[in-house]
DNA sequence: GATGAATGAGAATTCATTCAT
DNA sequence: AATGAATGAATTCTCATTCAT
């Protein structure tokens, strides 16, 4: 979506515009996160962004659409996931975030405000595929675990995914939240204290969910 | 924190105007709304706001303000809620916030919306003491659940209560969107999806955080 | 130049209105000063200036020449005048001035802003009338204190007049400052400070004109 | 104080700016000048008086700044003024500012208008460091004239500086209405007027302060 | 391709003045 | 006569986008 002036870029500047505006948008939101601000950021001039996205919100889809594609290359690489327990799949979830989270706190907190549509209809529709993605093997998860008989049976795939869904994002912001406050080097003691809160969720979903 | 004279209106002028805001901003955000706009829906002049407001940040507080405030009443109303059961306290709550949706889809979805985050930093600041309130009272019930014996003990209040509220923010958030769908004369068999809805959340809930 | 209205008033709503106005207008200039302010300060309602005056600029208009005809009565009353030689006419009008701005800091304030013009066109518009006034009868001053040889003759009755000025102006705006910065109870140190002030004006003017 | 853009634009912009707005601002006054106005007079779009100054004021103080440091080369220039007589001092600066008046009317006026307080406590406040620097100096050549005997003993240095100000300012303001009226191409009757009023003005100095 | 000055549509805000009660 | 709510013209200021260099 951007033109092909940016795509012509070598990948140092392209990643500069693109963390200099989801800066901008993290601190001021869309309507108010300013071009001339961003390319400043960036060290580039504030025409050369036009010569790259044809207007600011074709800058704001991309960083979206770019942001998530740097977290399914990541999390591709990370699970194989076939067959795994929800359990193990919401536990190792958090792990990852939990580490992302130490290494590129910026990207994880903006995906979460555009998941969370704090950007309104505008983040919705870059994050709605995803979004659909994630869900689908979510629902795959729960169908495995009721034939695995790790899941009760009574309660509809779908109520069962809402259950699942609104623990863990209560959770992963929690995790957020806590990450956040740590963040230059996270004591033993925080890790901890993470971990902790990790667990006792998955008690949560495993004695709500579970027969 | 209105001007006096917004204070000396008659009712109906009040609440058009507050209304109309509130459509405004839920259409658009805080930045796009217009004030213009919103004066016109209202049948007032675009400068009348002004004698009741300072500026459109004022007009968005006391909107958000208003509209908490009318919920408190309502709600208390409602709720004795001494010795109160958490589940009961869900139940009881979402099948209020069930029929104020009807009643009032514009307000809930506002509230929500602001409760949300979706406002940013703004929304927050009016929304964080009607916040801290509800959280205390749950963290009140937790605490009485573990003493009648109703919720498991080997885990953190705070703990409980992320999954609390992690559960029933998500919960009601899918009712809303059911409501919403169904808007105008929601037939018997819907009803029931939504009590459905209702029941087996509760049943997580119970099962999740029983002992 | 008010309107009938006004002048129906008692004369302690009057005076309120105009002291008022005037503080107003000093603290803020005219376009800055606040119509509504004027008259809440007042304590009337701000229709009721449109009911005492045609707009703003009526309202200063008669400010200023209210308070120019508060001082041409004290004046008038206190200075018989015929005769009186240049330097007793600055020596006594400076001692006036100094006692009046215990009494009326706030009208000799305003008054000495209108004729030095900081008003602007609007204020010097007021004011001409009474400024040709008082210099017409400086001239005759001087005309006489040269018949009667206290005045050098070499020099035009226009420059005598500019040297005048000149000097007095800016000895009274001093003595002003001083006056202001006494304010209350000034002491007895301080009153001879001004007095010496005034002395040695009186000293530089008498061996600058004398001959 | 004007930001980075103002600078980077060639001269002849810069300048035209700047007299736009000297003269919308002697025209009107501070509050009813219009920034359209001002770019439309000095052929640039409103958007880029915002470019170049942070707002009206910014631009208002910038223009007097921008004036005096006019002048003070000009003076460098043409004062070494090392051991100078008062008198001189005076005269010689009469006459530069007459040379100047027919030279830039606009800007002469301007700066006289902002030092005699007309654009209030803005314009003293950009004006302020100028005059102590004026003072400083003038106050050196009244401690001079003392010692070299040119100037009475028996008085304050700065009452004599008061009296000195008070004639040199109401003197340059005669001046000043003078050349105005004969603008363009003053006759050799009109010069000598002039001269004869400067003449005067330095035998009532030299006869008042003298011993 | 890069730059940054120029532009102007658009929005917020102000406040003198009007006018119904 | 008094009141104060209503009005909207007028102005400042913002900033995405264009475009000449």
């Amino acid at each position: 979506m951007p033109k092909i002036t940016f795509n012509r870029l070598d990948e140092d500047k392209k990643e500069r515009v693109l963390r200099s505006a989801i800066e901008e948008f993290q601190a001021h939101g869309f309507e108010r996160a300013k071009v001339e601000e961003i390319a400043h950021k960036a060290g580039v001039a504030k025409g050369s962004i036009y010569q790259y996205f044809n207007d600011k919100k074709e800058l704001f889809f991309y960083s979206v659409t770019w942001t998530l594609e740097y977290f399914m290359k990541i999390i591709d690489r990370q699970t194989p996931l076939k067959d795994m327990d929800v359990y193990d799949y919401f536990l190792s979830g958090s792990r990852e975030r939990f580490e992302l989270l130490k290494r590129e706190p910026l990207l994880v907190e903006y995906s979460m405000a555009v998941a969370l549509g704090k950007y309104g209809s505008l983040g919705l529709e870059a994050y709605s595929e995803l979004y659909r993605i994630g869900e689908e093997y979510e629902l795959k998860l729960i169908a495995n675990g009721k034939k695995k008989g790790t899941i009760r049976s009574d309660l509809d795939d779908k109520i069962l995914l809402t259950f699942f869904q609104g623990v863990t994002e209560k959770f992963n912001m929690e995790i957020m939240d806590k990450a956040k406050s740590y963040r230059f080097e996270p004591t033993e003691e925080q890790f901890l204290e993470i971990e902790n809160l990790m667990k006792s969720m998955v008690s949560l979903l495993k004695q709500g969910m579970g027969r």
